[in-house]
DNA sequence: TGTACATCAGTGAACGCGCGTTCACTGATGTAC
DNA sequence: TGTACATCAGTGAACGCGCGTTCACTGATGTAC
């Protein structure tokens, strides 16, 4: 029948998915998890229980379990990136755009709490030649250069350099204070991200 | 000799500390034990190994671990606070003052890195009749009040509100982000926390 | 001043727990001849 | 087309670990008479 479709194999466990898969499916569970329980909360063993596999097998994939939460990382400020360029683009650029690059900065935090708040402990891995710049930060180039192109045409990198970060940690500050519970996550605060 | 001085009974360790001293070394050794490492790597039977006592002696003063962290996170709120209230005193009020509360603020977290976030993520407890208020949303209730007095003479109690919050969030963005490692904790960047 | 006793802050042993990781293994797949 | 074999992604059992918490206990202190 199915002799020579493409399904895999279900009884045997070491061709249930297809290569490449299991690593795929392993990620996709760690961030659903991650929706569920602080990164601090998730176990590697938990991922691998909801794939439905042996803890082992993870280390099929990934070396060990930081690799694993790396990876989820990764994902995390991809996404991050995606949501920054998708809010400029659709407020049409310019300060609407500006602005919308902020929301969505809070939105995406709100939406992912514990992936947020691991991306942003993530360090880079150490092997691979760190050039100082975190996964965030990478994702947070777009606003880099936004903030410098909004900036009086006569102002210094160093003063473009402050401006970005004072940007950057005035959103940052409304995400966490929302995450924390220090601030409501209401609609009409989220909106008076303005003008940043 | 010391039959009828103060001094306590070593041998018996049951009496070992004087009544109340083992609760405040138990916190005082926590605290410093967040300087080390994070809340969530710090347990109860640490810090119990490091006063010197068993585990079980912590029970004696408090109910379980939660209620040990609890009385940290209340130890650093009040020194949050009073950081707060000092920067605003050294500066001589006014809009020195008001820019020293924030990088006082900012200092504090540097200072205190695991108690900052542990205060941050710390709910009130659930039996002290919860007025919606935080700990740490407690000791910025002085930030509140110079922020109302500092907008335009009509302003809303709503614009006030919205006011403080961006102020908060601002120097909590540059706190956590530097935390974080995500952006330097330089003097140059710490300078530029001014006119909130 | 002496005696009997309740109090209570400590003790050490033990519990069950879930974790990350290692180990030797199994058995379908893909390849060489 | 068939056979022999290397590969490699899975398996379950086991490891050592440190944790929070409970238990029955001990022995100095403080109090009542």
């Amino acid at each position: 029948m199915n002799s020579n479709d493409n399904s895999v194999n279900i009884k045997n466990p070491a061709r249930r998915y297809h290569h490449g898969d299991l690593r795929a499916a392993l990620i996709e569970t760690g961030l659903e998890l991650l929706k569920e329980r602080s990164a601090d909360d998730m176990s590697l063993r938990e991922v691998a229980r909801r794939v439905g596999v042996s803890p082992t097998a993870v280390y099929r994939h990934f070396p060990d379990k930081q690799a694993l939460m790396f990876a989820l990382c990764e994902r995390g400020a991809e996404g991050l990136a995606q949501a920054q360029r998708d809010a400029m683009e659709e407020a049409g650029g310019g300060t609407q755009g500006f602005d919308a690059t902020g929301q969505a900065y809070v939105r995406f935090a709100l939406a992912n709490p514990a992936l947020f708040r691991l991306m942003m402990t993530t360090r880079k891995g150490e092997g691979e030649l760190q050039d100082d710049e975190s996964l965030v930060s990478e994702a947070m180039r777009e606003l880099r250069r936004n903030i410098a192109s909004r900036l009086p045409p006569g102002s210094t990198p160093d003063e473009q350099r402050i401006a970005a970060i004072h940007a950057w940690a005035w959103v940052h500050g409304m995400a966490m204070l929302m995450l924390d519970g220090q601030v409501p996550a209401s609609e009409e605060i989220l909106a008076s991200i303005r003008r940043g």
